[in-house]
DNA sequence: TAGATTGTTAATCGATTAACAATC
DNA sequence: TAGATTGTTAATCGATTAACAATC
C-alpha cells in the first residue's frame, strides 16, 4: 500500500502468482519458496521476491511463503478482496462466452450487466442476466456502482462505446475490439485482441 | 529477414501497426509519418521508426511511409503473406466465439479444425466446420499441415492438450486457459487469459 | 530551396538478475 | 547449529527516447 511507483509489469504478474498459489492450496500445499514458484511459472525467483517485496514482507527467511497468507495478501493488493462490478457491452459470441465464464461467478469481480445496441439482442438471457439496451448503461453504472467495462463490440463501434462508458463513470476498460482506444490518461485500458496475439505468434513459426 | 535478434516486444507491436495501416488504407490514406502513427497509436514515433528499421528501410526521408507498401512489408515480416493453418481445441462458448471470429475468415491465418474431447460436442457444426474428436487431432495436423493450436479447454485439461498438440507437430500455441503451460523452449506460447487481465485492471480502480 | 521526416547512433531510463547479509 | 530462503542492494541487461545527419 505504501507504494513508491509500481510498474505495470509487476502488477500483471501478480494475478499469475495468485492463480498458481490457489492451485497449490487446492493441492493442500501450505508453504512455497520463490525458487519453487519460479520453476513452475518459468520465472526468475529473485523477480518474484522483488515483486512481492514492493508491497510488504510476506515471507519467512529460511522457510518461504505461507500459501494461504500470500493468497490473501495478493488479493488485497489487487483489490480483489472487495466487490467489483463489471458491465459488458456487446452480446455477440464473444460477449456471451465471457458472460458465462465460470471463474467470474465465484469471485468478487462480477459481470452484473450485459448491454447491446441491437434490439434483436435485447432481452436475451445469458446466464442469470438479461441483455439490456445500451441506453440503460449510464443509469445502471450509477445504480450498481459499476467500475469496469468490457468491450466486445466490433472495431467500428468500440470507440463510441468506450466514450459512453467513461461518460457513465466507468473507471477501467478491458477491450477486445481490434482498435487502440482514445481515453483520458487516468482510465486504464487492457487490450485483449485475439488477432494481434495470433499474428505475433505467426512470426515465430518455422 | 537479416535480423540480429528482435525482441518480442517489437514483434508484438507489428500487428498493431498493421491494423492501423489497414484502417488508413480503408480511409484511402496513402502516406503516413511515424509522428502521425505515434499520435494515433499512443506510441513514441522514434520507437515506431526503430521497430521498422530492424527489418529494412521502408520509409522515405522527408515523406513518410507508403501505407500500402508498409502493409505488405509487415505482412511479410509476420509471415502473414502465406497460409497458416490453425486448430482449435475446446468447442465451448469461447471456442465457438473464436471459431466464428470474422477477421480470420479473410486472412491467411485460418482455423481449419475444431476438436473436443466430449462426444456430445462432436459433430456439432460451427460455421463451416464440424467439431471432431480430439483423437483425430494428430492425423489432421499432419494432413492439413496445421502449425498453430488454440487452447480453449478448462485449466485442468490445458496441459495435456498442449502436450498432444506438440506431439502432433504443432509449432505454436495460443492459450486461453488460466495456467502456465510447460512446453519445450522452441515452442512459442501466447497466454490470453481473461481473468488475469481483469484482475490486473482491478488494481488501478479507485 | 526550405521544410519535413527518415534511419540510426548515443543517452537515458527502467526492468531483470545476481549476490549476499540477515535470520528462520 | 547447519541449511535454506528471504528481503534488498548493487550490477547487468535491455528497451525506450532524444537527437541529428542524411535526404526526399
Amino acid at each position: 500500500m505504501k507504494t513508491p511507483k509500481i510498474s505495470e509489469a509487476v502488477i500483471r504478474r501478480l494475478p499469475v502468482y495468485l492463480r498458481y498459489l490457489q492451485y497449490l492450496r487446492e493441492m493442500n500445499i501450505t508453504t512455497v519458496s520463490s525458487h519453487e514458484l519460479g520453476q513452475n511459472l518459468d520465472m526468475n525467483p529473485a523477480q518474484i521476491r522483488k515483486d512481492l517485496a514492493y508491497f510488504g514482507e510476506f515471507g519467512r527467511k529460511g522457510i518461504g511463503y505461507d500459501v494461504q497468507y500470500l493468497i490473501e495478501k495478493i488479493k488485497q493488493i489487487l483489490k480483489l478482496d472487495r466487490r467489483l462490478n463489471v458491465a459488458l457491452v456487446g452480446a455477440g459470441n464473444l460477449g456471451t462466452a465471457l458472460s458465462n465464464y465460470r471463474r467470474f461467478t465465484n469471485e468478487k469481480l462480477k459481470i452484473v450487466g450485459i448491454f447491446d445496441k441491437f434490439s434483436e439482442k435485447i432481452g436475451k438471457k445469458i446466464g442469470p442476466l438479461q441483455v439490456q439496451s445500451l441506453d440503460k448503461l449510464s443509469e445502471m453504472v450509477k445504480e450498481l456502482d459499476i467500475k469496469i467495462g468490457i468491450i466486445t463490440v466490433p472495431a467500428s463501434e468500440a470507440q463510441s462505446v468506450a466514450d459512453l462508458m467513461i461518460r457513465s463513470g466507468i473507471k477501467g476498460i478491458l477491450n477486445f475490439a481490434p482498435v487502440i482506444l482514445k481515453v483520458p490518461p487516468e482510465i486504464p485500458v487492457r487490450n485483449a485482441d485475439v488477432t494481434t496475439e495470433l499474428e505475433s505468434l505467426a512470426y515465430y513459426i518455422e
